[in-house]
DNA sequence: AGCACGCCGACT
DNA sequence: GTCGGCGTGCTC
């Protein structure tokens, strides 16, 4: 124990500690460290001839793990700190995990065994997966547009298998939304490449994630399937990174650890001179602004043959609504007779939990809110709940006004999907409902269970929020009825249109496929709205243009920068007046705006009040250097939080 | 970030 | 007098 390394730790603000380490240690080699009375995982970042701390205080480390970083893992490191403002430290410890034990012998897959049952490719795919492949060498982002069910997998699996055939211990990441990791969603891509799939979410076990962790690290894991944290793996050969659904918001973490997975894989790509596969059906304005630039290649999956036909779209103008359900207009009741008629399925979507998302006092205008959040508590009449959607706070509904304590004043206001589950019944009493959102899902079991229901003709019409948008394929539905289209429409967050006209466009998908044409019924009390305009006419690309045109001329992403930095604190005036100190310390800079702070849209969450700065710089600028060179300057008291958020999807 | 240490209010 | 609130500082 001869030699001195300053080792990168993952613990947030601390990065980088010295230890003694033995003469054959090597820089980037992954170590266990004695801190405090813990052991962690660190890596050696830089061997040192002298430590600022007295060398009677330096502790050996525990022990050599064996394995290193990657070169590239280092700079990939370095990058993800510096790109999101995060200490190092911080990035450590997305990329180590918890638990220290010395890994099993690990035994390596032959190639060979690597891959079986993939299906033939038709022309359209062969053409997209032959581009994908003339960048098989180098780093390429590709956009891969495809509307659903012109089969992408396919083109991946043929990608994959013609990687992992030609280089000899390459590694290959397909990165999916959260919610297509289910049990059905993954059969498919499991019978592919049998028992070499390794699968990363948040739900399995630290154990698991220790051993997979060491089997991605030692190269045995050659196929991972993953959530975005999957990113973070000790990747020793990456050879090619697939985002699945690139659009989707889940690739944003917003809590905790603030990063943009998809953004972050573009960087991880770059660094290993890889291509990245970006596919979507309805792709996000940022890349098909960077297709459109030259910046990524753009494929085209033609739809198939016998596939999707797109539905007949209606737009229900609700101010001229004259039926008796505030909610459930005339045109679309009536279109929902004529289904059942037919013995075909319907599907009704409200983006809302619940049963009326406020209740209100007729007598003195009480709201019911939470008790540590400033939310309406959104009423649950099956359970018999007020609750709180931003954190765990419930009640019994109230039979008295917690204002005025009159009796029989409360009013439920607004409909969710309980609600409109109600009136169905009651308009459609011999109907068979099922009414399905995340909270219906508890148990993998369960979502089994009900699927199978939809599938095997039990169900006529069926109920539910955004969860129904994603992937499944309900082959006797034939009508979707979107019942409130005006939930984030005219809203002021930066991805608000861009989502909606995503979420409309998915759910609308979900009428009529194979045989029958479908129709969709969209209610809204803004029928001229280019959203809207824009799915009647199944156009696009007429949406994608107004977009971008309202970016630019608003000046917002991607024409902009911007950053937002959220203060809070459990003290309203602590919260504020830091927020404020830390304004009047920005530096003066022409290209950069500061704004704010200002009370964030939801002012407080659990307890803590929230205060937004917001930090909008030219395209060009180096928005991360300008802010923290800014931050330098402060210290954060411990009772307070302060959090950047670079690339924000939400700046209210 | 955690976790330990230490300094002032309220309660048996 | 002590129990414990959280403010401050340290981790090599």
């Amino acid at each position: 124990m001869h030699k001195i390394a300053r080792i990168l730790v993952p613990i947030n603000h601390i990065d980088f500690l010295d230890y003694l380490i033995p003469e054959e240690a090597n820089i980037n080699d992954f170590v266990e460290v004695p801190i405090k009375n813990k052991k962690l995982i660190g890596i050696i970042w830089s061997i040192l001839d002298v430590s600022e701390v007295p060398i009677e205080k330096l502790k050996p480390i525990s022990n050599l793990l064996g394995y290193s970083a990657s070169a590239n893992m280092r700079i990939f490191l370095e990058k993800v700190a510096e790109y999101n403002i995060f200490p190092i430290g911080k990035v450590a410890k997305l990329v180590i995990p918890a638990i220290v034990k010395t890994p099993k012998k690990i035994r390596i897959t032959k190639n060979s065994e690597l891959i079986h049952n993939i299906k033939p490719l038709n022309e359209s795919q062969e053409k997209a997966a032959k581009k994908i492949l003339e960048y098989k060498d180098t780093y390429k982002a590709i956009l891969l547009e495809g509307v659903t069910g012109s089969g992408k997998t396919e083109v991946y699996f043929h990608v994959i298998s013609k990687i992992l055939l030609e280089k000899p211990n390459s590694q290959i990441l397909l990165l999916l939304p959260e919610i297509l990791l289910t049990a059905q969603g993954l059969t498919r891509i499991t019978k592919a490449f049998g028992d070499n799939i390794y699968v990363w979410h948040s739900g399995i076990t630290p154990a698991q994630k220790r051993d997979m962790w060491f089997e991605v690290l030692s190269g045995k894991a050659r196929i991972i399937i993953g959530a975005r944290s999957a990113l973070f793996l000790p990747f020793q050969n990456l050879s090619l990174i697939i985002i699945d659904e690139e659009h989707d918001s889940s690739y944003k973490q917003e809590e905790g650890v603030v990063y943009n997975a998809r953004d972050m894989a573009v960087m991880r790509a770059h660094i290993e001179s890889i291509p990245i596969i970006l596919a979507s059906a309805t792709p996000s304005i940022e890349t098909i602004l960077n297709a459109k630039l030259g910046k990524y290649e753009k494929v085209h999956l033609a739809a198939r043959f016998g596939g999707a036909v797109m539905p007949d779209i209606k737009i229900v103008d609700m101010t001229q609504n004259k039926s008796e359900s505030k909610w459930l207009s005339d045109r679309l009741l009536e279109a929902v007779k004529a289904k059942l008629a037919k013995k075909e399925q319907v599907m009704l979507f409200l983006n809302r939990k619940g049963y009326a998302p406020l209740t209100l006092c007729r007598a003195c205008s009480y709201r019911f809110m939470c008790d540590v959040c400033s939310s309406w508590l959104v009423e649950h009449r099956k359970e018999r709940k007020l609750k709180c959607h931003h954190c765990g706070y419930k009640i019994p509904i109230p039979k008295v006004c917690f204002g005025c304590k009159e009796e029989n004043t409360l009013v439920a206001l607004g409909p969710g999907v309980e609600r409109i589950e109600e009136e169905i019944k009651k308009i459609f009493n011999e109907a068979r409902v099922l009414t399905l959102t995340k909270d219906s899902l508890k148990k993998s079991s369960d979502n089994d269970e009900y699927l199978n229901k939809i599938l095997d003709n039990e169900v006529d019409i069926l109920i539910g929020t955004q969860l129904l948008a994603k992937g499944h394929h309900f082959p006797r539905l034939t009508l979707v009825g979107v019942i409130d289209a005006d939930v984030g429409i005219g809203g002021a967050e930066i991805k608000g249109a861009e989502r909606t006209y995503q979420l409309l466009h998915q759910v609308s998908g979900r009428a009529g496929r194979e045989q029958i044409k479908g129709e969709v019924y969209i209610q809204t009390y803004y029928p001229k709205n280019h959203i809207i305009l824009s799915l009647k006419d199944n156009n696009p690309e007429h949406f994608i243009e107004s977009e971008i045109s309202v970016r630019e001329q608003s000046e917002m992403p991607p024409f902009a920068r911007l950053a937002s930095i959220l203060i809070t604190g459990s003290k309203l005036e602590q919260a504020e007046n830091f927020a404020r100190k830390v304004v009047s310390v920005a530096p003066l800079y022409e290209k950069v705006q500061v704004l704010g702070p200002v009370s964030a849209s939801l002012s407080r969450l659990k307890g803590r009040y929230r205060f937004r700065i917001l930090v909008k710089s030219e395209k060009n600028f180096n928005i991360q250097h300008y802010i923290r060179s800014w931050l330098e300057q402060i210290k954060v008291p411990s009772y307070l939080h302060l959090k950047v958020d670079v690339d924000p999807y939400n700046c209210l």
